[in-house]
DNA sequence: TTAGTGACACTTTTT
DNA sequence: GTGTCACTAA
């Protein structure tokens, strides 16, 4: 069934010792060569968990991992260690943060919390609410972070008074997330950087875990992480890393082209090996997408060549509405799968933002149809699951400020606004986390006595599920904890509709068999490794009956999810202008469309067989109906241009 | 102090 | 459409 590698893919994979770069177009077999090289290192001797392979999504990372255990076999219990960056940091940390002042047990902060962090940031520097937003605040300090500029250097460099605003919070978040020990996304790479330069006895105990490293989408790795990955190689140089410039997705995250651009440079006895023949689309999708590609002036001119004949175009199909390009969408999954030419599996939808998906799984309920959306807006996002999860958070560990503050009178225990002001002003008071403020039982503070009370209920029950976290298995700790908040009858108070309790009580159970199936399937358990890894796979659910489901279902992601991922069949929806590009970009010049032109290029390189281009004619946002243009990438994959259309569009009319 | 109401802003993309 | 915030009544 699979062909035999290729040349270069073999040069590749039997290329074992020293610095290798390989440009890979899409669809060349990437992952396949980093797969095949991890099976033929474990051949020579190499033990697999002397082996690191680095990837850029979960999803990836599983992938990766089933792929390299079927070729390996199954006698082998260890296996290659195949993770993502901050996975890998998180485990590191875990390792030797007391060594940077921090608390063992420190606190992985996600967008949520950064937010609620970044809202008392701005509180504290006085900032008027419309002057700068949380959200913003995070971005700015993100980009910061990425670049490596400390609070101080951000003060003395800014440029316009928002900016000036955001440096000062930058240093009281910084502040705050430390004295809370907790750390945000950007830390986990910073603060493993900190600690190879500061401790260079950390940094050979670590790099000395692993004797072969393989980085995939180096593309896509921002200055944190390149020199992550050249501590870890420098010792033994057995460093590869996979890659294409022409998927480069991230640079709104700090990911810079120049690092694989500038490898021969770092490592200059590097071997270069380029896989250019494409096994994955037909030929009619690949010459749509090199059309399309061929619109970006900066870029390593390569030539895909497709190893699959067919001539066939993508089809293109306007839609009224948001909802008729659903509907249509479904419909023609329906008719295939009816004429059993195709199975649910064999489908992707693909779409730009989060906002997308409603419509199709509206429609895809409808029609019966099993789907998994993959991210995205949903469960841990859900009220009564970050809440719950703010219960573990602060058993774990009582200086997470921001998740205190979540429950301190969720449910209402009498402790209300002017309670947890005066109680902040002692902490402030005493230089002290809020908690011990909680601990001490704040009797000496004027503050209502129902307040008081409040506040002694809430520490008695924190402390005793804290000592049984200690000794007991997580699931009985988090059921009862449940239990005793009475969060069940919070629900039933906060809603009436028996739908809506039954919906928000079923995420609060949820959360608990997300919970059991962490605990089957770890060798030790807790309540502190739950929460990183619901902080670190985030949305995605990696429970068995998501992944039975996921055996014969339509898959639905962002396309910057579906990097790195193929379907026989894709639907690349939303080709519409403000939206792919994205109206950000459009604003942003240039540069920010080659990005979005990348994007459009990975989602139509995910295609095996067929491709279909949607869009809506109207979308309706925030309720208002909006009549939106096609997107000038439709044009450019037939080889024109906004300014020489050949014809206006060749929609294949909906049948 | 909490509950209820209405105005409001919000939507890139991810770890 | 939805979650958050400000305001008011009890």
């Amino acid at each position: 069934m699979t062909p035999p590698l290729n040349a270069a893919q073999r040069d590749a994979v039997e290329t074992l010792s020293g610095p290798l770069l390989v440009l890979a177009g899409a669809g060349t077999g990437k992952t396949r060569v980093v797969t095949y090289r991890i099976a033929e290192l474990v051949k020579h001797g190499v033990a697999p968990q002397q082996i690191l392979a680095v990837t850029f999504t979960n999803k990836a990372a599983a992938e990766m991992d089933s792929r390299a255990m079927s070729l390996l076999g199954t006698r082998w219990r260890e296996r290659p260690e195949i993770s993502t960056f901050h996975s890998l940091c998180v485990r590191i940390l875990r390792r030797h943060i007391q060594r940077l002042g921090y608390t063992k047990q420190f606190a992985i902060y996600d967008r949520s919390d950064q937010e609620g962090a970044a809202r008392a940031a701005l509180r504290e520097v006085q900032a008027p609410s419309e002057s700068l937003r949380p959200r913003d605040l995070i971005g700015f300090i993100s980009r910061w972070k990425t670049a490596s500029v400390r609070p101080v250097e951000a003060v003395a460099s800014v440029r316009s008074d928002k900016e000036h605003l955001a440096a000062l919070a930058y240093a009281r978040y910084q502040r705050a997330l430390k004295a809370a020990g907790a750390v945000d996304f950007d830390d986990l790479l910073l603060l493993v950087e900190e600690l190879f330069e500061r401790h260079r006895e950390v940094r050979e105990a670590e790099a000395a875990r692993f004797r072969h490293l393989l980085i995939d989408e180096y593309q896509d790795t921002n200055g944190p992480q390149y020199r992550i990955t050249k501590s870890l190689a420098a010792a033994h140089r057995n460093l590869c890393v996979v890659g294409d410039d022409d998927q480069a997705i991230y640079g709104w995250r700090g990911a810079e082209v120049t690092h694989i651009l500038r490898f021969e440079r770092d490592w200059p006895d590097a071997k270069v090996i380029r896989l250019e023949e494409n096994y994955r689309s037909k030929e009619g999708i690949l010459a749509a997408a090199n059309r399309l590609i061929a619109f970006n002036r900066h870029r390593h001119a390569k030539t895909l060549r497709a190893t699959r004949a067919s001539s066939e175009p993508p089809r293109m199909v306007p839609a009224e509405d948001e909802a008729a390009e659903a509907q249509w969408v479904v419909g023609d999954m329906l008719r295939q799968i009816s004429a059993g030419r195709a199975a649910p599996r064999d489908f992707a939808i693909l779409f730009r933002t989060n906002e997308q998906p409603r419509a199709f799984e509206a429609e895809l309920r409808r029609a019966r149809l099993p789907y998994v959306l993959i991210g995205g807006y949903s469960f841990f996002d859900r009220k009564e699951v970050r809440d719950i999860l703010a219960y573990f958070k602060v058993v774990v560990n009582a200086a997470d400020e921001v998740s205190l503050l979540r429950i301190i009178n969720t449910p209402p225990r009498g402790i209300g606004v002017a309670a947890v002001k005066a109680l902040m002003d002692e902490a402030v008071r005493r230089r002290a986390p809020l908690w011990d403020v909680v601990a001490s039982n704040a009797c000496d503070l004027s503050i209502a006595a129902a307040a008081k009370e409040g506040v002694r209920t809430l520490r008695v029950l924190v402390e005793r599920f804290r000592q049984r976290a200690a000794r007991e298995s997580p699931l009985a700790v988090a059921t009862d904890l449940v239990q005793e908040t009475a969060y069940r009858q919070e629900i039933e108070r906060l809603y009436r509709e028996p739908n809506e309790r039954l919906a928000r009580w079923s995420s609060v159970e949820e959360v608990i068999n997300s919970l059991a199936g962490y605990v089957d399937r770890q060798e030790q358990p807790s309540l502190a490794g739950f929460l990183d890894e619901v902080a670190l796979l985030g949305r995605e659910d990696t429970s068995d009956k998501e992944q039975r489901l996921e055996n014969n279902a339509v898959a639905l992601m962002t396309i910057h999810a579906a990097k790195g991922l193929e379907f026989s069949q894709v639907y690349l929806v939303g080709m519409e202008e403000e939206l792919l590009p994205h109206r950000r970009a459009i604003e942003t010049g240039s540069a920010a469309i080659d990005e979005e032109r990348r994007l459009c290029y990975v989602g139509i390189t995910r295609a095996k067989d067929h491709l279909t281009l949607t869009w809506a004619q109207e979308r309706r946002r925030w309720g208002k109906l909006r009549s939106s243009t096609p997107s000038r990438f439709l044009l450019e994959l037939q080889g024109e241009t906004k300014e020489a259309p050949a014809a206006v569009y060749k929609p294949v009319v909906a049948g």
